[in-house]
RNA sequence: GGGUUGUUAGCUCAGUUGGCUAGAGCACCUCGUUUACACCGAGGGGGUCGGGGGUUCAAAUCCCUCACAACCCACCA
């Protein structure tokens, strides 16, 4: 006997793995007309993962075993990703450790110390994707480093230059003076902080005006104070100078939009260099853009040799105690802010001015929003499409510079001599010379999302010219959380390099949330590691749990309780298998094969379950067309559990069909696989008749059934369910007492009375002699008695006098509906007859129900 | 400030274009060694679908409004 009293994930699944990927089951081989392509989001190649991933894992790998099952070409791509700043922030934090900085060393040097770092911490996560059974083409894996991913996007960004689209601009950008780098708009965290607003007075001869600011020591910087053109308290001080505290110098007051008249005193000093608005501001009147904090986060010299050298707090500190000693603080008062800071070390964000590289976005955006409109993708879930584009349409600029080690260079050099920049892609090469004249490159890398934007196109190899099969991905599978930074920059990249949208249809999964809805974060301590509970209840367990429940876009808790459902019902396939194995294992002890018979139904149960496979079958059909994952785990699920097991195997335990027991078995196998891959497998290898492997095996093709032979069955099981629940009644009242059956004028029950007799586990069953007695089963189209004495039924009377009054309240609701002209003149016909039907079975009901009372 | 989503059983969630008595898993109660399975079997309790209004023969579902929650974007001198 292969098969345990129970299923034991732990010794099958890493065996199992190993099978499939030996066997080259993986790769895109199939003989079939149609592909599925899909990549996979590449995980942190230095990392591990979390719960996310495994949930990402679970909506793609179904999938592409499904399309697999449907004899698709289906080539699920994996991937690693460089990580570009997350990576940095722990190597770096390694090498604090070793009590290093990074700036001992060139970056050439470091790029080569922390690609040995990846090099020697990878691996993990591959491991981990294994355990959670992601049938993705590894010998197809794509690293963000790879050679042809680099060469792609340096193609990328050489016709970006010659289009014009790249520029070098000075802008402000925020900037982490602990990491030294500056960060993409969208990376930057706003967060609610406590702060102060100072008023400050700048003189001037005859008056003083006063400005709010929450930070002082950037005053140095100051180009102007502005107020609001309509602002009467200060229209004739327009044009004059103030002079700026704490220097010699002296500042116009201007007139701009930009100050409130509403806030603080209404007039604001701005300070070009060092400030979003104020930048813009100084745009507008042509200001002198004066920096004053450096890249290391202290003041320059700028700031007056009193300051220089200090950190912004310190110069802070210094610059209201001066400001004290003179005179000119008027006021503090706390406020609440928010104020960017640097998502990894928490750092405030310091806005300072910076040359960086920049795409202009207005071509790219413009592009994909007519792609979008034009209804070339579609999005699960569908309200994601308007929000994508309605970012598009306010898209800035994009900067791409990075000022960190771990990335890829960005092929640009410098000429000193004519300040002129020129592309190459020798990058490995820290100076080159060109028509005799010598350029030095560019120290910055790409931000990762402008490689990441490439990944279709990468992953599939896409190259100009050539056909390719799998471009564009049928479908991409992302956290919804990264519509903006990654997917909106995969369909510019993709629409600009190849001309064609990079994937046909979109679905966003939501955050996993832990149990009570709560984020799941290392400070709280409520992360749930998907690894452990693979090890705990095993990798389909987890599957299926992850996906119960979870539709796309939303936010959703996890639930370990879903996880032991999904693992229950593992056992319970299990042992459906088991059971199947010992009647095949029978037959054949009995040298009583009767296998090439042919698979044919030859009762009512038989024909039922065909019915309801099915169903099944195409219920799941529709669900993967259309994302519904949960709708499909769950069909299954009641498919395996409620019908076959408990009505079907129940059944056959007197009718032994062995040949359907067995194809319809491999049917459930199959139908169940994309999302229980170990478990199904398991037993395929096990079962005695089977060949090959499931995972290559075909979906199931549409059942032959009797349909009114399973009507027949379906009705059958409403009667067992009514015999049950009333004998179950009566038990109460009569502890333990088991009574016999009596069948009128039935044949439903006439035909199959033994079958009825197993299934409601009464004590006999027999045709009544005429004269009815004992108590009336109230299930539809059906005489049966169940022999109860006499003071037993009187016992039993109230609770029947409660029902029928019951269904007569129901009976009133129904004849109401009836009552009303409205309904039956505007309602679809088919449920005005429905209704009709309806109270003739409640009538019908009262009545049987009555007589039972009568019949006392 | 702008936007998106949500509020359904004790908990986590389904409910696809409005239409049977609103469902599932887990939890709970009662009974149960019956040719697989106690990770089991049978039966059962539990919801005025966030509040209020409206449209309709009919609303958990559509519209308005209020409350609460989450997330995203922008911004707060």
């Amino acid at each position: 006997m292969k098969f345990a009293s129970s299923y034991e994930p732990g010794e099958y699944e890493a065996d199992i793995y190993a099978a499939w990927e030996a066997s080259g089951a993986f790769a895109p081989n199939s003989q079939g007309e149609k592909r599925f392509s899909i990549v996979m989001p590449p995980p942190n190649a230095n990392g591990n993962l979390h719960i996310g991933h495994g949930l990402t894992i679970a909506l793609e790998d179904s999938l592409t075993r499904y399309y697999r099952l449907r004899d698709r070409k289906s080539w699920f791509i994996p991937g690693a990703d460089h990580a570009g700043f997350e990576t940095w922030v722990v190597y770096e934090r390694a090498l604090e450790k070793e009590g290093h900085t990074r700036f001992e060393y060139p970056r050439e040097e470091l790029y080569a110390r922390v690609w040995n770092f990846v090099e020697e911490n990878r691996g993990n996560m591959e491991l981990q994707l294994r355990a959670l059974g992601a049938s993705c083409s590894w010998q197809d894996l794509t690293f963000t480093l790879d050679e042809n991913v680099i060469r792609r996007v340096y193609a990328t960004f050489e016709k970006m230059w010659k289009d014009g689209m790249v520029y070098r601009g000075e802008k402000l950008v925020n900037y982490c003076t602990k990491h030294q780098t500056a960060f993409a708009d969208i990376e930057v965290e706003h967060q609610d902080d406590k702060g102060h607003l100072w008023d400050i007075a700048y003189t001037y001869d005859g008056g003083e005006i006063i400005v709010s600011t929450t930070r002082p020591e950037t005053l140095f910087g100051d180009a102007a104070v502005a107020v609001n053109p309509e602002d009467s308290r200060y229209k004739d001080l327009i044009g004059k100078t103030v002079h700026l505290p704490l220097t010699d110098r002296e500042i116009p007051i201007i007139a701009d939009e930009h100050a409130d008249m509403e806030y603080g005193t209404g007039a604001v000093k701005i300070t070009p260099a060092h400030d979003y608005d104020d930048f813009e501001v100084g745009n507008r009147h042509d200001l002198p853009r004066i920096t004053v904090i450096g890249f290391d986060g202290k003041m320059l010299d700028a700031a007056g040799p009193d300051y220089a050298g200090l950190t912004t707090a310190e110069c802070r500190k210094k610059v209201l105690k001066d400001l004290k000693e003179q005179g000119l603080l008027r006021g503090e008062k706390q406020i609440t802010h928010s104020v960017a800071h640097c998502y990894k070390c928490g750092t405030v964000l310091e806005p300072l001015l910076m040359k960086q590289w920049f795409i202009n976005t207005e071509k790219l955006a413009k592009t994909a929003v007519a792609h979008l409109e034009n209804n070339e993708i579609k999005f699960y879930p569908e309200n994601k499409k308007n929000v994508l584009i309605n970012y598009l349409k306010g898209l800035k600029d994009w900067n791409i510079s990075r000022q960190i080690p771990w990335g890829i260079a960005i092929p640009m050099f410098h000429c000193e001599e004519t300040d002129e920049w020129i592309f190459d892609t020798r990058t490995d090469l820290h100076e080159i010379e060109v028509a005799g004249k010598k350029y030095l490159r560019d120290e910055d890398t790409f931000d990762t999302w402008f490689s990441s934007s490439h990944w279709p196109i990468v992953c599939t190899d896409w190259e100009e010219g050539i056909p390719n099969e799998f471009y564009p991905l049928n479908v991409m599978e992302t956290g919804a959380d990264i519509l903006f930074a990654w997917v909106a920059r995969m369909i510019m990249m993709g629409l600009y390099v190849t001309g064609e949208v990079p994937f046909r249809e979109v679905y966003l999964h939501g955050l996993v949330l832990d149990a009570h809805g709560q984020k799941m974060s290392k400070s709280k301590g409520n992360v749930i590691n998907p690894i452990d509970m693979v090890g705990k209840y095993g990798s389909d367990a987890f599957r299926m749990g992850i996906l119960r429940g979870r539709s796309a876009g939303m936010n959703q808790a996890f639930s370990e309780n879903s996880v032991v459902s999904g693992r229950n019902l593992c056992n319970k396939l299990w042992n459906i298998s088991r059971f199947i194995q010992s009647i095949v294992d029978e037959e054949t002890k009995d040298d009583n094969i009767i296998d090439n018979i042919g698979v044919k139904t030859e009762n009512m149960g038989e024909d039922w379950i065909c019915r309801e496979l099915d169903r099944c079958r195409s219920v799941l059909e529709q669900d993967f067309a259309e994302y519904r994952f949960a709708d499909a785990v769950e069909t299954i699920y009641s498919t395996i559990w409620d019908k076959y097991a408990d009505w079907f195997i129940e059944s056959q335990k007197l009718y032994k069909n062995t040949p359907l027991l067995k194809s319809t078995l491999e049917m459930i196998l199959i139908m169940l696989h994309p999302f229980a891959p170990f478990v199904t497998e398991a037993i395929w290898q096990n079962l005695s008749w089977t060949d090959g492997m499931i995972i290559n095996a075909e979906w199931p093709l549409r059942l032959e059934y009797d349909p009114i032979s399973a009507e027949n069955f379906e009705r059958l099981t409403i009667t067992v369910s009514e015999v049950r629940s009333t004998m179950q009644r009566l038990s109460e009242l009569n502890k333990g007492k088991k009574y016999g059956l009596l069948y009128g004028d039935d044949s439903l029950v006439n035909d199959n009375s033994l079958l009825v007799q197993y299934l409601t586990r009464c004590s006999s069953i027999n045709p009544t002699d005429g004269t009815p007695r004992g108590l009336r089963i109230a299930a539809p189209n059906t005489e049966l008695y169940l022999d109860v004495p006499e003071e037993i039924i009187n016992k039993y009377r109230a609770q029947l006098e409660e029902h029928i009054l019951a269904v007569g309240r129901e009976l009133d609701g129904l004849n109401a509906r009836m009552m009303n002209p409205n309904y039956v003149e505007k309602a679809p016909a088919g449920l005005v007859k429905e209704t009709r039907d309806q109270i003739k079975e409640k009538e019908d009901l009262i009545s049987r129900l009555k007589t039972q009372l009568k019949i006392i």
